[in-house]
DNA sequence: ATGCCGTGGAAACCACGA
């Protein structure tokens, strides 16, 4: 079961980038952030003619998250972070799918950092572990993906020190990034690739991509029950570079039948 | 060191992203 997660920037602009990946890449289940599309502007049909069922969370202007599946339809868990009423951002939604919890999260920016922005970034952040510390509790086959905005480590920076003061990177995200898989879970793609800089983001400007200037900011952790079923992980680098790209690339992995 | 680009929505610029 291969499952992915893909930062679209916009999915109504993105449309036939990420309908060729689809194509191409044929992943299971697809996780989508940055729909950037109200609820009833989601592209349905052209999402159904590939072959997917969808559920969305959409917002206008910002946010907004997508699941994808082409092994049955998703079927929705919850479409907010459990822990606070007055969050109306649209950024996680949950579903299972195939025996898979699969929660698709687009965890806040943050900057500047220190500010509210950073607090809101924060607590969502808490209220993510404590949700995740639920799903560790259930003892259930469970995924999460998504736009993640931290670098784990120096390796996930391809300049670290210019990045020291960003809301990406500094040291109380990193920390709750750590502490979060520290619960049981599983960073698939550095599982995967230990040592190697890999980059899931490249900025559109300063020839960012050309230059390898990158981050790692999208992840995929997974539950302690499916840690021995991952087979490879991987960057599907390559679509950084179409034309009219995602400032991000999709990230995947496939998973031996459970 | 820097939103220099890209997207959406409103307004002919601005908010936001990382």
């Amino acid at each position: 079961m291969k499952i992915a997660t893909y930062n679209v920037n916009g999915i109504n602009a993105r449309l036939p980038v990420l309908l060729r990946w689809l194509q191409e890449s044929a992943p299971d289940v697809a996780c989508l952030q940055e729909l950037k599309a109200p609820q009833e502007k989601f592209p349905l049909e052209a999402i159904e003619g590939a072959g997917y069922h969808a559920i969305w969370h959409g917002q206008k202007s910002w946010n907004g998250v997508a699941i994808l599946s082409r092994v049955g339809e998703p079927v929705e868990v919850r479409r907010v972070l459990p822990g606070d009423a007055e969050d109306v951002h649209s950024r996680y939604i949950e579903a299972a799918v195939n025996g898979i919890v699969v929660g698709c999260l687009y965890l806040p920016n943050g900057n500047p950092a220190p500010g509210p922005k950073f607090d809101y970034k924060l607590g969502w952040f808490q209220r993510l572990q404590r949700h995740a510390e639920s799903l560790i509790k259930m003892n259930v086959p469970a995924v999460l993906a998504g736009d993640y905005n931290v670098m784990p480590t120096e390796l996930d920076v391809y300049k670290p020190e210019s990045w020291r003061d960003d809301a990406l990177f500094r040291p109380e995200v990193r920390e709750a990034y750590h502490d979060l898989v520290a619960q049981g879970w599983t960073d698939a793609l550095r599982e995967q690739h230990p040592d190697e800089r890999i980059y899931t983001f490249w900025d559109y400007f300063r020839n960012a991509y050309a230059r390898n200037a990158g981050l790692r900011i999208d992840h995929l952790l997974l539950s302690p029950t499916l840690r021995g079923a991952l087979r490879d992980a991987a960057v599907d680098n390559h679509v950084r570079g179409w034309e009219k790209s995602s400032d991000h690339a999709p990230v995947w992995i496939e998973l031996d039948a459970l």
